[in-house]
RNA sequence: GCGGCGGUGGCGGAACGGUAGACGCGGAGGCCUCAAAAGCCUCUGUCCGCAAGGGCGUGUGGGUUCGACUCCCACCCGCCGCACCA
């Protein structure tokens, strides 16, 4: 209630609002965001474990002295909504409305620090305005376009979806029906000319290995030429990509995917043509999922036509084949069957020369016995390792095929026949969806001037209610004649309305921006709103975001750099990802039917032990399966430490410290666990773990139970004061509580306590005595005892003396403050 | 196939190259109670031993080191991502 009422956590923008109190050292800014919820029904286990996650790094940033932004908001538009809404006919704007709702419920349960004067849902005009600005942005730029393109359609959901969106299996990552391809033109964002910026500055961000990995996967760069092989008779060029130009002398066939548009054209008038339509349509009919399978036999036709390979000009047959991809490189190949398994696969089907040249371990094994040299003219192929070129030319022949490459691809360009090439496998956004929950596509169709971008100051193109949200194979905005029939911009006639709603990845691609600056009614932020919060200091979010999500708000941002409109290149300075809550080590969900409702954890242990139980339960970028025994013993724990915090705050309240001087026994020996504690807790909080954190605090209440009797009451308060300090990142409501019964303080405004150096030493401490490297005895020592006094220590230990008797002494291993290692023989 | 992550008690998990198993759960015994719940106390890797103590123990096999859960090499198993990517 005093969060609430006294807004305690909202932050100001000093670098935009006239500063109050003039001069005065800024304090530091950090910027702690979760990634946004997408609010359908209430929010569960996964989100209490973000939000908990988040809001601990949030309070501890605060009380390092930092201005802190930590904001909160609603990934609103999508498609589960609307799938509801066909089932019952509720508006999605009504059903997420009621979601959202819940959500803010909840997080004001839980007690996360969330800046509300900063709240925002994707769906809302005032929002998606700018998302539909940005987008104008993107298609002024030329990094929005139109374009015809084989597309995944779900027939389920009847819409076109991302390549992001398919799974490996090529099912809709929504509903999980196989996916189809057809041809459609479609809204695309031009992400591949960002490519090569996007993979080398994941060199500049602190982010998890794993992550970086997938992203560098999926862009997927890769080395190699681009090399023209010319169809003499129907005189055209085809370009073909390869990353082993060293092996261009071993090319024998030439091969071309089902969807190459000139496939048909080149087997017109051949005796092939009837097979080779045969092949494609039942290559187009094959679903992804079989038709990606590389266990397959591979099948394809002749093209009844050749190609000239430019290295030696030798007239290799055409062929289309399925395992060739339409959509990565050309869409042709040059066939190696030599030094390439497909190629040698197909070759072996097809009965086609395979030829070396590479001479690999084999190929030399067979020179030294040459009676078998004749007949295993193909052993050891096919190779695709290294070593030295053969059946070459006569300038590469004998050379090793690494460093030759580049002298082939030098030659090449200088003949004209190919030059060096970089390939990705990362294809453009396709962001137009035919659906009607999403943010409107701000263009319009003119029958005079074509198409038309809205002028930024008509947006936002609003979304119009309609009655029926069942797809029918276009957008269901088509139904909405008032809305889709409008006037042209340019010319003022008539004109229709793009009818196809953007992805909604696209909203979340900037809503961080958003937040800096949330209430600007006159642009999407004010350039010094970002100077301010920007970049984000610390990300934290679920790692099946790791590709799309966090791909393209990196996209967002370099492009809206280039356009001027930010100063830098990363949106995420730091990512955490943190791991999937199990049940019985399986994904919780409503079909297996072992779902853990926060909301109801909550109101049986209260929101403290529900969020430190997530965050003790293991540590938090890893799974953790769930357990209702752990969450008893975490409410104990809170529980016990409760009970003795206010037995010992009935004993009187103060702030004061005990005496530091003539500290003696148990009193010092409970202000170093406290100490121990602070720094112990300090530490894990800078590395995320949380785990280790509580059961440190854990530890200071085991000892403060201890010695509860023995120690002075100043002490037991400044010890159970540290505890309840230290917790409250994540047990704020509690430690509240305790801190101010204990100290009459609030907690939040308290700054993070701060180990005290001479408490961190003690100066005894228990010697560690082996003899051959095992521990054999344990002895007191002074803290500042030579090596000499240690080895004698050591050597006068009982146990130590009974294991060294007898025997030669040929090394003493010394390591101050730990141990003393005797080796004998 | 390629890339990443992981494998430690009955369980979740701790351990800058230096006492393996912190902390919690579970279990055993005890105290309190008429009884129970709650709470409190002790023990709890494993084998031998009354004990003192000792042997064995971090997926497997090697190596480096006075000393390895930790570093190196080769494997096995599990999870995740990508995958006919030319």
């Amino acid at each position: 209630a005093v969060w609430a009422r006294e807004r305690t956590w909202e932050v100001t923008n000093e670098g935009t609002a006239p500063s109050a109190s003039g001069e005065g050292a800024r304090a530091e800014s950090s910027y702690v965001l979760e990634m946004l919820p997408y609010p359908s029904g209430e929010p569960h286990i996964g989100h209490l474990k973000v939000y908990s996650v988040g809001d601990a790094i949030a309070h501890y940033h605060r009380r390092l002295g930092r201005r802190v932004l930590h904001p909160m908001g609603y990934d609103a538009f999508g498609l589960p909504a609307e799938n509801h809404a066909i089932k019952t006919g509720v508006h999605p704007r009504d059903s997420t409305a009621e979601s959202i709702a819940s959500f803010q419920r909840q997080f004001r349960r839980w007690g996360i620090s969330i800046d509300w004067s900063r709240e925002l849902a994707t769906c809302e005009p005032d929002y998606y305005r700018w998302t539909q600005w940005i987008f104008l942005e993107l298609f002024h730029a030329g990094l929005a376009y139109r374009k015809e393109a084989a597309v995944k359609w779900c027939p389920h959901d009847q819409t076109v979806l991302a390549n992001e969106q398919v799974d490996a299996e090529g099912h809709c990552e929504r509903c999980g029906a196989l996916v189809e391809i057809r041809q459609l033109e479609q809204w695309f964002l031009r992400i591949t000319d960002y490519a090569e910026r996007l993979l080398g500055d994941l060199d500049e961000i602190a982010w998890p290995e794993h992550v970086k990995t997938m992203q560098r996967n999926w862009i997927g760069r890769s080395e190699g030429a681009e090399v023209t092989f010319r169809c003499e008779e129907l005189g055209s060029d085809y370009p073909v990509f390869t990353t082993r130009p060293d092996t261009l002398f071993g090319a024998t066939f030439f091969v071309m995917a089902p969807e190459h548009p000139d496939v048909m054209r080149l087997a017109q008038g051949t005796e092939h043509e009837r097979a080779v339509s045969e092949y494609i349509n039942q290559a187009l009919n094959e679903t992804n999922e079989e038709r990606g399978n590389a266990e397959k036999p591979k099948t394809g036709v002749p093209l009844g036509r050749t190609v000239t390979n430019p290295v030696n000009g030798e007239q290799i047959p055409m062929y289309v084949a399925d395992y060739v991809l339409m959509e990565y490189g050309t869409g042709a190949i040059m066939a190696v069957p030599g030094h390439d398994e497909r190629d040698y696969a197909f070759a072996r089907a097809y009965d086609l020369p395979i030829r070396r040249v590479i001479e690999g371990p084999a190929s030399a094994a067979s020179e030294a016995d040459p009676s078998a040299a004749e007949t295993t003219e193909e052993e050891g192929l096919p190779y695709p390792g290294d070593g030295l070129l053969v059946n070459s030319r006569a300038d590469f022949d004998g050379r090793n095929n690494r460093e030759a490459l580049g002298a082939i691809v030098e030659w090449l360009d200088r003949e004209g026949k190919g030059h060096a090439s970089i390939n990705y496998r990362l294809r453009d956004w396709l962001v137009s969806r035919q659906r009607y929950w999403g943010c409107p596509i701000p263009i319009v169709y003119c029958e005079r001037c074509g198409l038309v971008p809205v002028p930024v100051e008509e947006l936002p193109v609003r979304l119009p209610d309609i009655d029926d949200y069942t797809p029918k194979g276009r957008s269901p905005l088509a139904a909405a004649e008032d809305w889709v029939n409008t006037t042209c911009p340019s010319c003022s006639g008539s004109a229709r309305r793009e009818t196809d709603t953007m992805d909604t990845f696209v909203d979340s691609s900037w809503y961080f921006l958003r937040y800096c600056d949330a209430r600007n009614e006159q642009a999407a932020w004010d350039p010094a709103a970002l100077r301010e919060w920007m970049p984000v200091d610390q990300y934290i979010g679920g790692v099946e975001h790791a590709i799309l999500h966090l791909l393209y708000a990196r996209f967002f941002t370099k492009a809206l750099a280039d356009l001027g409109h930010l100063d830098f290149q990363e949106p995420f300075q730091a990512l955490f990802t943190q791991g999937m809550v199990t049940k019985d080590g399986a994904k919780m969900s409503k079909s297996r039917g072992n779902v853990v409702s926060p909301a109801a954890l909550v109101e049986r242990y209260g929101a403290d032990t529900a969020r430190c139980y997530i965050l003790f339960i293991g540590p938090p970028d890893q799974d953790a399966d769930w357990s209702d025994e752990g969450m008893e013993g975490v409410h104990r724990f809170l529980s016990r430490l409760w009970r003795l915090v206010v037995e010992t705050a009935a004993r009187g309240q103060g702030a004061s410290m005990p005496a530091s001087q003539p500290l003696a026994d148990d009193d010092l020996k409970l202000m170093r666990k406290a100490h121990w504690a602070i720094e112990k807790v300090s530490g894990d909080l800078r590395r995320f773990a949380f785990n280790t954190a509580i059961a440190a605090v854990m530890e200071l209440l085991n000892e403060c139970s201890r010695l509860r009797e023995s120690v002075g009451i100043e002490t037991l308060r400044f010890s159970l004061s540290t505890a309840a300090s230290l917790l409250f990142p994540f047990a704020p409501h509690v430690c509240t509580d305790m801190y101010e019964r204990l100290t009459g303080a609030r907690v939040w405004e308290e700054p993070w306590p701060q180990a005290d150096p001479a408490l961190l030493e003690s100066e005894t401490y228990e010697l560690v005595c082996q003899v051959n490297g095992k521990l054999r005895d344990r002895v007191q020592a002074a803290a500042d005892a030579s090596a000499e006094e240690l080895k004698a220590l050591c050597k006068a230990a009982p146990n130590v003396q009974a294991h060294l008797d007898g025997k030669e002494l040929v090394k003493e291993i010394v390591v101050p403050g730990k141990l003393v290692n005797l080796v004998v023989r």
